[in-house]
DNA sequence: TCCGGTCAGGTTGCGGGCAATCTAGGCCAA
DNA sequence: TTGGCCTAGATTGCCCGCAACCTGACCGGA
């Protein structure tokens, strides 16, 4: 009908239910551990059973919550073993996303990642740090896709959410949103000036510190994780 | 019940409606392009549309099919461009799963990797190849997982499906089978000896000659490939 | 011949219901 | 008191039906 409107899809009740049960699970109000009905959940979300199946079914696959076979879906434990592999390999793909993003950042995707960066420190201080951890997953993604390799970004787009949780989960104890923020524009300069090298080595340092704030924050007192 | 039987599930009608049409896509009895129904795919296998419908979102997941909206789902295409992002990604995971590898690899894992390296040898000629091809996935899957990164494994795991359906795709232009599967050996060797770098090298090169021997048997006549 | 409108067929998205089954808790016997 | 059994509740896995919607073909007119 309207050429103005390329894709103005409704999003589906599936899409719906996927976007707002992550949301709930990321911000850890359905905590780690926490077991989910699909009919208590189809009854909050006010939609039949078959979205809240399809949802969950793809969260599945990204590792949020996991299937047990009569007891209902539970919100997936984080255990440290978790973190380090979660991080691991961050590290292992993101310096590379970032070498080969470097020089390719055209001026709209400069805005871009400007953007949000600026976004990020809107954000007061309290529990809208989700808003922040938000515009870091998507800074972070948008890195990755222009390394130029779509996979590369969907599989970091996936592991960022358990990656989100975890810092949540990190942050709830000592709150450091701040100290992480200003390295992104730092970051930004060496991608737009094609130095790959810096670029990759700042990517490197910025989530190996994510790491070790995640791992401080919960190793040291009682501990949130499970087996 | 039985002690004897720790985990004896009847695999559900979703597992096995995702193990038969991942099935018929690697081995393009379902060509790429192609479009599957929910309904004729639910008569085919003889069950519900239900399972079918599980088991299609999983292998979305995957990347294998995709959906159009009120189209179906259509088996997806595989580009150059595709072939290229999968072998690239193969080429910075692998290498360093099989450093990592070397040397945790117990007798068990040992023995079981060589019997996947034997299985591959004993299939024959013609369209067993499929039989050489999933050992062939089975084989590096293992080795991601000694790399003690599960999720490493998992992603590795989706994405050597693409990447045995390209094989697929190349192997009936030219059967190079038995020249790829004589280096295994070698990097079991490897692996057991605990020479990592060593294992990375061959393990670089080993993906690295796939990737050429599909972009050669796929570039150079009529392409299969679509946009 | 060519074009625009209309209609029928096919497909998913979703809702609702049923049976199989697993778990938890109470109850009875020792 | 303690151990085992048994019932009741709850939950998924699956099937079936309906409406919304898109696609392609057919047909009438210019």
């Amino acid at each position: 009908m309207s050429l103005l409107t390329p894709i103005e899809a409704p999003p589906s009740l599936t899409e719906q239910a996927v976007a707002a049960l992550r949301r709930d699970i990321l911000s850890t109000r359905l905590a780690p551990g926490e077991t989910i009905s699909e009919a208590a959940a189809a009854q909050r979300l006010d939609m039949g059973k078959a979205p809240i199946r399809a949802a969950l079914a793809r969260l599945a696959e990204d590792g949020l919550v996991q299937a047990v076979p009569r007891r209902g879906w539970m919100v997936s434990l984080v255990t440290i073993r978790d973190i380090h592999e979660v991080f691991d390999l961050r590290l292992l793909l993101e310096p590379e996303a970032a070498r080969r993003a470097a020089g390719r950042v055209d001026t709209t995707m400069l805005a871009r990642l400007d953007a949000v960066c600026a976004e990020g420190y809107d954000c007061g201080d309290a529990e809208s740090a989700m808003c922040y951890l938000d515009a870091n997953k998507r800074f972070h993604v948008a890195i990755a896709e222009l390394s130029g390799n779509n996979r590369l970004a969907r599989q970091l787009d996936r592991m960022l959410d358990e990656s989100t949780r975890m810092l949540v989960l990190g942050l709830r104890r000592r709150d450091r949103t701040m100290e992480m923020a200003h390295e992104h524009h730092e970051l930004v300069e060496r991608l737009a000036l094609g130095q790959g090298e810096a670029a990759a080595a700042l990517m490197h340092e910025q989530v190996a510190a994510s790491r070790e704030m995640v791992l401080a924050a919960l190793t040291a007192p009682d501990a949130m994780t499970a087996v």
